[in-house]
DNA sequence: CAGGCCTTGTTTACACCGTAAACTCGTGTC
DNA sequence: GACACGAGTTTACGGTGTAAACAAGGCCTG
């Protein structure tokens, strides 16, 4: 009855498939190709196989990971920039271990050109040359990469059991960082995050139209 | 003659700028306790006797580079701004090795308290309420952020001879992609830079007033 | 069918890492 | 002089990425 029962062979899909979830249970420190073994049933170095190096299947993690990221279709070019900043943002949410790796590395991917090239065309469409567009994808991008970033640094850090609060003997020689200080927590990151991606956004079509003048 | 010519004696002080000379001439992976034992003309343990371990010093290390970003007092608070974004941006590429260390800890330690009192109590002087500065401050700081990890990956790309170049048949797909991903080199970084931190300024002040009329 | 390659995975081994534990040794105090 | 102490050294351990040699099955060609 039984069949053979061999588990079935390796390959980059299933790797990468394991090595995500193997970072998102253990964290990046932890990750080691013994423990990515462990996880896919075979030794450490069956692995090198399918990849040359650690640091190349991070790279396929990394291309994974940014794969999930939706560009919604609809609505003007701001609409669709918000929808693609959430979205990426989201990404930190699901995989905070693993989010790192799209910060550390140079993401660019082949698998990702697609998306790219939609968004952009679809951008390009609305009358921004390619110069505009450049500069809106990448204050976009590297915004949300900052927030992401900080998110997870401090909901990892009162996860730990970490303490942000200034003692109030200190507090009174800081009297102004304490007030501020208040709104750097977790409670507040969707408000923040909002204010400043708005901020973006309106900032955006006022320089946009601010270029539009100098070059007309 | 010659004196006893014991070399000074270990310190935090000491080893942390020696931590960062060694980081920043090999690198953060490079980075070990005993590569900085044999700068310091010592061997790896003895560093133990003033740190409790490798993470404290680097903790340690991320401290000593914050506390170079300087913060200009005269002007606006959009003009401060402006000089504490590009303050920080500049760390990154004086010390693009150890930046990361900021981007990756949970950065606010005790010496960098009284900067941050000064830079809340200044833009509060100006009408702003905590929870307005709040939302500035940590917009910028993780454009800021965002901006110094990408143009830091970037530049080593290029460094380590690497080619973004999308080869002509590929790009024949993905033509938007090409002629945006154009302005993605280290060539246009600044003016990419400006441009997302000037559109930041433009949008907070439009939020600011929209939020202040909504709580009229 | 035989025999040899080729792909896939295992085993063993190595250099290097952070750091615990035990040691050495110069110095300050009674 | 005895003695404690603190800084620095030595040694050792478990864990890391991965090179190298090996084993075993599948596939092609005779």
């Amino acid at each position: 009855m039984a069949r053979k029962q061999k588990r079935e062979p390796l390959s980059q899909e299933r790797i990468v498939t394991a090595a995500l979830h193997v970072i998102d249970a253990v964290g990046l420190e932890a990750f080691t190709t013994r423990a990515l073994g462990k996880k896919l049933g075979c030794e450490a170095m069956a692995i090198y196989n399918h990849f040359a190096s650690k640091e190349e299947l991070l790279d396929a993690v990394a291309d994974r990971l940014m794969s999930k990221t939706e560009l919604p279709m609809e609505g003007s070019w701001r609409d669709r920039a918000r929808g693609l900043a959430n979205s990426y943002r989201s990404l930190a949410r699901v995989h905070p271990h693993a989010f790192p790796l799209l910060a550390t590395r140079r993401g660019t991917l082949p698998s990702a050109y697609g998306m790219y090239d939609r968004v952009f065309a679809a951008t390009m469409g609305e009358g921004l040359d390619a110069f505009s567009v450049a500069c809106v994808f990448r204050a976009l991008a590297q915004y949300c990469t900052g927030t992401a970033l900080y998110e997870i640094n401090t909901t990892a850090f009162y996860a730990e059991g970490g303490n942000a609060e200034i003692p109030p003997e200190v507090a009174a020689s800081v009297p102004s960082l304490a007030k501020v200080a208040a709104y750097f927590t977790p409670a507040h990151f969707d408000a923040l995050f909002h204010f400043g991606l708005e901020s973006m956004l309106d900032g955006f079509e006022r320089q946009l139209i601010r270029r539009a003048a100098e070059h007309a």
